[in-house]
RNA sequence: GCCCCGGUAGCUCAGUAGGAUAGAGCAACGGCCUUCUAAGCCGUGGGUCAGGGGUUCGAAUCCUCUCCGGGGCACCA
């Protein structure tokens, strides 16, 4: 390790800097004008490329932050990678917030920040309160999210709880670094599905007025359905009501007589909608629909899950879209009639093989309402799009994105983040569910189980791409051994450290706090200081990398930090000075850790 | 068969666009409460980063092959 005397004060950066919120874009801008002028000297090329070149290091020995900048543009400057190092230290402005630049190890540059920096951030922190960790990183762009639009045909469950999770907190980390978001639902209001609901509801109903009928294999068996039944009952009494013979008058045998499952619920639907007629149909049709999607609405918002729209699949149909986007596809010549049926060749773009848009039977697919929803999220002109989908749908992503190519749109303009399955552990044990039978657990019994806060938290724990293990013992648990609670009880022993100052008659003056930082000179305290300064770039990383884990994993180890802290010292000491200071440090640990909490949806208690 | 995700400490997982000696929490073991909440803190042990080969100054990270686990391959939604 070597010192390195470096360049003339620029008093610019330092002006600049102090309306930074971060250090992190200060260092950048100091490397940026040593690369400069390097380049102006013919010591380096000029289109030298300078990329992401600036991380925290992992030793403190190496400093706060170190650079690898020398090790990548060696080639290009054609010197060893210490040599440049040198050449480019020499060339850096000098900064109030450094206080030393080393080279180190095989060429990186390590940057001691100033005791000035950290305390810069305390007083940030404290000035900026909720809007400490925001920023403009997106300037403005619009992105839309869509994330769980479960089709409603039942209630939520636990693998919707993690899309609603995750998405709604990747939506709020964009909102945080400066995009416009909208958050939308996909409600699948229309198709074979919800025809399957209808049916069963009505079979339900035809029960409660006394019919006698076997249960269709594929019906929906849920309690719920009853439910609707009850409802449809009490409203029309048994005006609905036909004999089972006559509604099952011609329907083709169930699967346990030996028949098709798929078959007989079709048929089902079919006499169902004969011997109730258009209007009546749709009555028990929507009664369903509306039910159940009152329900999932109420269920989301209780779990702190916002929407700013609920977009209809039925209003792609009616408004046209569906038709529109078939047309292009067929315009572009993009697809070909086989077997009766209009297929889409997405086979040019990659896809495996060439998928259906209308059927045999003339109506459209799923698959084509979804390339119209798709085109009407571009036509509405967002910069980016992002879906958010269970796993099980990944095969699904290679002929969306063919179908907006297909169709000249800007296919990456569409990210899919799949979200993998979550599994429940209680004592142990896995909890065993089968969405067939109707035995799964629900996300409202999730959240009553184990609250909002800790099923919030556990869900956004891992990244999506992991499985997941969903501890229930664990998130229940009124212990150290929750993170929930642990970082919760940091923020609630800071507004108790306060209550007690005034229980002293003691008084906190900010003002002296601030001017008194420079006694904070514990390793507790260094340690808290630099993780503070940390918080706006993992709300960048994780809301650029849509990592919402990088934020909750931050925030365990911030409470760690704290808790350490205050075990080790006392705050409410007699010498007032550095009192008020350390009440300043605290304050600005309990202002990040609400900051943070409020990012992923969990509420920050001042008392527990 | 083809495609996607994963394989890091006994368990659950991090590892920030290849960087410096691989980390945390549980669990195990040993300590700390007359003092701001012990719902807390400190210490100890624990690793063939699934395995082989490659790329380069440098690989848990990138490429390739193999093995293991989960998921997906509809004129369903």
């Amino acid at each position: 390790m070597e010192d390195v005397e470096y360049g003339t004060p620029a008093r610019i950066i330092d002006a600049f800097a102090r309306n930074l919120k971060s250090m992190k874009p200060l260092l950048s801008q100091l490397l940026c004008a040593a690369v400069q002028s390097l380049q102006a000297r013919g010591d380096l090329p000029a289109d030298a490329d300078i990329g992401v070149n600036l991380e925290r290091t992992r030793d403190r020995s190496h400093g706060d932050f170190a650079s690898n900048l020398a090790m990548v543009l060696c080639k290009a400057a054609r010197t060893k990678p210490r040599e440049l190092a040198e050449k480019l230290v020499a060339a850096l402005p000098a900064s109030e917030q450094v206080s030393r630049v080393e080279i180190a190890g095989p060429g990186f540059i390590n940057f001691f920040l100033s005791p000035t920096a950290y305390h810069a951030t305390v007083d940030h922190i404290l000035e900026q309160q909720a809007a400490y960790g925001r920023s403009d990183l997106g300037q403005g762009k619009s992105v839309q999210v869509e994330f769980v639009s479960a089709n409603p045909t039942g209630p939520l469950h636990v693998g919707h709880g993690r899309g609603a999770a995750y998405g709604a907190t990747v939506a709020d980390l964009l909102e945080a670094v400066g995009y416009k978001v909208h958050r939308e639902y996909y409600v699948n209001d229309a198709g074979r599905q919800m025809d399957i609901l209808a049916t069963s509801v009505y079979l339900r109903y035809l029960d409660l007025c006394g019919e006698q009928l076997s249960f269709p294999a594929n019906g929906y068996k849920g309690d719920y359905v009853w439910d609707i039944a009850a409802s449809l009952h009490r409203k029309h009494a048994d005006a609905l009501r036909h004999p089972a013979a006559t509604v099952f008058e011609g329907v083709p045998a169930d699967e346990p007589a030996g028949g098709d499952k798929e078959a007989h619920i079709d048929g089902l639907t079919n006499r169902a909608k004969k011997l109730l007629g258009e209007t009546r149909y749709r009555e028990v049709f929507d009664l369903g629909l509306d039910s159940i999607l009152e329900n999932i609405r109420r269920d989301l918002e209780e779990f702190g899950v916002h929407y700013d729209e609920w977009f209809s699949e039925r209003s792609l149909t009616s408004n046209d879209s569906v038709q529109r986007a078939i047309q292009r596809l067929r315009d572009s010549g993009h697809t070909y009639k086989d077997k009766g049926a209009l297929w889409f060749r997405s086979t040019d773009y990659g896809d495996e093989k060439d998928r259906v848009l209308v059927r045999e039977n003339g109506q459209s697919t799923y698959f084509a309402s979804d390339i119209a929803y798709h085109m009407n999220k571009l036509e509405r002109g967002y910069d980016r799009v992002i879906d958010i989908w269970g796993a099980d749908h990944h095969g699904y992503v290679p002929r969306v994105k063919a179908a907006l190519e297909a169709l000249g749109d800007d296919a990456d303009k569409l990210d899919v983040l799949l979200v993998q399955f979550a599994i429940l552990y209680r004592g142990g044990e896995k909890v065993q569910m089968s969405t067939r039978s109707g035995e799964f657990v629900t996300l409202r019994e999730l959240r009553h189980e184990v609250g909002n806060d800790a099923a919030r938290f556990f869900y956004v724990m891992r990244k999506c791409e992991q499985h997941m293990d969903f501890d229930l013992d664990l998130a229940k648990s009124q212990s150290s051994d929750n993170p929930v609670y642990y970082i919760q009880y940091a923020h609630a022993r800071v507004a108790s450290v306060l209550r007690q100052l005034a229980e002293k008659g003691l008084t906190w003056e900010r003002a002296n706090g601030a001017a008194n930082l420079h006694r904070l000179t514990e390793a507790h305290e260094d340690a808290l200081l630099v993780s503070l300064s940390r918080y706006p770039e993992v709300v960048e990383t994780a809301a650029v990398g849509h990592e919402p884990h990088q934020l909750a994993h931050f925030l365990r180890d911030l409470a760690n930090e704290f808790h350490t802290y205050y075990n080790a010292h006392q705050f409410l000491v007699d010498d007032k000075g550095l009192r008020d200071a350390r009440l300043n440090l605290i304050q600005a640990a309990r202002q990040v850790i609400g900051n943070g909490l409020r990012l992923l949806g969990v509420s920050a208690p001042d008392s527990m």
